[in-house]
RNA sequence: CGGGGUAUAGCGUAGUCCGGUUAACGCGCCUGCUUUGGGAGCAGGAGAUCGGGAGUUCGAAUCUCUCUACCCCGACCA
C-alpha cells in the first residue's frame, strides 16, 4: 500500500515536489518562487550549517555579518559581474507606503531613493568596498571571512529547495597577497566541499573546473562539485572561485608588500546554499520517500510503541526508558512518537521523512525481552534483545551512512559513460546519465553540443587525462577531458 | 518577456457551455465509541460572502467588461 507519493519513474519531478511537501520540509511562501522553511526541514539545513561551520573555523576562518542592500553603482564596478547578475536583481526603489483611499496603500513617490538599492544576489561587492577599506598592508592579509545570509535572485522558473527566489547559504570571501595563496585556499575550500558532500550527506562529487561559458561571472576560474540526481541529471551542489585581482581593480584594493611596493590584492570567494537539501532528496529519496544520511538527519532513530491499552502503554515507557538514556548520552538523536495513529501511519509517515533506524515496541516484544530494529536504507528488519540494541544503534548509524554513499557511488558510476562517439553521446544523454570525453577547447563546439544535445559541459574534472583523446564533436585532438550531462 | 491555462471550504475537484430553491464530492479537521505489529471502522459535526470590482437580469459560481494572482510550456539560472 502506498499513499500518495508517485513512483519516481512515473514522473521524478513530481514525486520530488511532493516529498518536500509530505515529509514536511519545506512550503510555497505567498511570493512567486519563495520557500517557507518548516521546522523539520530547517534542522536538517542546520545540521548542514553546523557541521560546515566547523569546518571552515578549523582552517582559519571567521564569520561576519554583511548588510542585505547593496547600492546599485557597486553592482556595476565588474563588468561581467553585473552583467551575470542584472537580469535577476531585486531593486529598491522607495522607502515609503501611504494610504490611499482607491487602493488602500500605495507607495509614496516623494520616498524615491536618490540612488536605487539592490538586494544582494551575492556579496563580491559590498565586501570589497569594505575590504577597501581594512587593507592597508601585507600585514592585513589574508582576511578569510565568511556568512551566512540570504541572497535574492529573481529567477524565472523556481523549484523548491533546488532554485528558490530567496535562498540561504554561506558565502567566503578571502583575501590574500599572491596569487598562489588564493588559487591554493580556492582548491583548499573544494576540498572541504568535497569532504561536506561525501562524508555528511553520502553524495558522491567530481570534483572539476568551469569551463568559460559555464564559470562564475567575475571569476577568473571556477571550481564546482557536481553531482547526479537519481534521474541521471547533473547538481552543480558548490563553486570556488578563483576571483583574480578582479574585484580589487574594481574596488582599487591595493597593499603594501614587504618591500614597500603596492599591489592588488587577490581574491576568492565560494558558496553552499539549501539547494544541498535538495540534492539530498534528488540523491538518496527512493519510493518510500526521504532517506536521510544519519550524520545530518534531526532525527537519527524514532521509537514506535504499540499498545492497545494504557497498561500496556506506561509498560512500554518503562521498558524503554533506559534505551532512551542510554542513547541520548551517546547523543543520539531520538524521538519517541506517541501520538494516537496507528502503527502503520507511523510507519510510513516516519519513511517518508527519512528516518534511519525505526525501534518497534509493543507487548510481544517486551514478553521475549526483545525490541524490532528496522533501517530506513535497506528495509531490513531485525529482532534483537536490548542490551543489544544498546550496542547496535551507532553501528547501524554508520553503516547506514555508509551504505547511502556506495549506493549513490554505483549509481553513478553505472550511469557514467567514457565515449568518443557523438552519436553515442547523444543517446546518453537522452537516457540520462552522465559522458565523460575529449573536447576540443572551444566555445563554439560547446554551444553547439549545448544546442543540439541541451548537455552542458559540468566541469573539466581535476583528474582530468585530455592526452591521447579526441574532440567527441570536431575529432580534433582534445585540449580537456570533459563531463557532458543535463543539468537542473 | 512570448504562447497557453486556471481561480469554488485547509487541500484536491464537480457544477459554468445552456442563469433558477439550502453550492456538491473526496481528503483533511473536530466529537464519541470500537480499533492499534504496515497508511483503521462506524456515527455525528464544524468549515465557502464561488479571486476583487463593475455591469446585464425578477434572479449570477454560471453571461459581459475590467483588474489581480497563480500554474504550465519556452528564453535565463546556485
Amino acid at each position: 500500500m502506498r499513499k500518495g507519493l508517485p513512483k519516481r519513474e512515473e514522473g521524478f519531478s513530481s514525486w520530488y515536489t511532493q516529498i518536500v511537501n509530505k515529509a514536511d520540509l519545506a512550503d510555497y511562501g505567498p511570493v512567486k518562487g519563495t520557500m517557507v522553511i518548516k521546522p523539520y526541514g530547517f534542522q536538517l539545513w542546520e545540521n548542514i550549517k553546523e557541521s560546515f561551520d566547523k569546518m571552515i573555523k578549523e582552517t582559519g576562518h571567521v564569520n561576519a555579518y554583511f548588510p542585505l542592500f547593496i547600492p546599485k553603482s557597486f553592482l556595476a564596478r565588474e563588468a561581467e559581474h553585473v552583467e551575470g547578475f542584472a537580469k535577476e536583481c531585486a531593486i529598491v526603489t522607495h522607502t515609503r507606503l501611504k494610504s490611499d483611499e482607491k487602493n488602500g496603500v500605495v507607495v509614496d513617490p516623494e520616498s524615491k531613493l536618490e540612488e536605487e538599492l539592490i538586494v544582494r544576489p551575492t556579496s563580491e561587492t559590498i565586501i570589497w568596498s569594505m575590504y577597501k577599506k581594512w587593507i592597508q598592508s601585507y600585514r592585513d592579509l589574508p582576511i578569510l571571512i565568511n556568512q551566512w545570509a540570504n541572497v535574492v535572485r529573481w529567477e524565472m522558473r523556481t523549484r523548491l529547495f533546488l532554485r528558490t527566489s530567496e535562498f540561504l547559504w554561506q558565502e567566503g570571501h578571502t583575501a590574500h597577497a599572491t596569487k598562489e595563496e588564493a588559487e591554493k585556499e580556492t582548491l583548499d575550500i573544494l576540498g572541504l566541499y568535497q569532504k561536506l558532500a561525501e562524508e555528511y550527506l553520502a553524495i558522491p562529487v567530481i570534483t572539476g573546473i568551469k569551463t568559460e561559458a559555464e564559470k562564475f561571472a567575475g571569476a577568473e576560474r571556477t571550481y564546482c562539485i557536481e553531482a547526479m540526481m537519481g534521474d541521471k541529471k547533473a547538481l552543480q551542489a558548490g563553486t570556488s572561485h578563483d576571483l583574480g585581482q578582479n574585484f580589487a581593480k574594481a574596488f582599487d584594493v591595493k597593499f603594501q608588500t614587504k618591500d614597500n611596493r603596492e599591489e592588488l590584492v587577490w581574491a576568492t570567494s565560494w558558496g553552499v546554499s539549501t539547494r544541498l537539501v535538495g540534492a539530498i532528496i534528488l540523491t538518496h529519496g527512493d519510493d518510500k520517500g526521504l532517506r536521510l544520511p544519519p550524520k545530518i538527519a534531526p532525527i537519527q532513530l524514532v521509537i514506535i510503541p504499540i499498545y492497545k491499552t494504557i497498561e500496556q502503554e506506561q509498560l512500554i515507557k518503562d521498558y524503554i526508558q533506559d534505551l532512551v538514556e542510554d542513547w541520548k548520552n551517546h547523543e543520539i538523536r531520538v524521538h519517541e512518537d506517541w501520538t494516537d495513529n496507528t502503527p502503520g501511519f507511523k510507519f510510513n509517515n516516519w519513511e517518508m521523512k527519512g528516518v534511519p533506524l525505526r525501534l518497534e515496541v509493543g507487548p510481544r516484544d517486551i514478553e521475549k525481552n526483545n525490541v524490532v530494529l528496522a533501517r530506513r536504507d535497506s528495509g531490513e528488519k531485525v529482532f534483537l534483545s536490548k542490551v543489544e540494541a544498546i550496542k547496535k544503534v551507532p553501528e547501524l548509524l554508520i553503516n547506514i551512512q555508509e551504505n547511502l554513499f556506495s549506493q549513490a557511488l554505483q549509481f553513478r558510476e553505472k550511469n557514467t559513460h567514457v565515449i568518443n562517439k557523438y552519436d553515442e553521446l547523444k543517446t546518453i544523454i537522452k537516457q540520462g546519465g552522465f559522458v565523460r570525453c575529449g573536447w576540443d577547447g572551444k566555445a563554439s563546439t560547446e554551444a553547439k553540443i549545448k544546442e543540439e544535445t541541451k548537455a552542458t559541459i559540468r566541469c573539466i574534472p581535476l583528474d582530468e587525462k585530455p592526452k591521447d583523446l579526441k574532440c567527441i564533436y570536431s575529432t580534433s585532438p582534445a585540449k580537456h577531458e570533459v563531463i557532458f550531462a543535463k543539468a537542473y
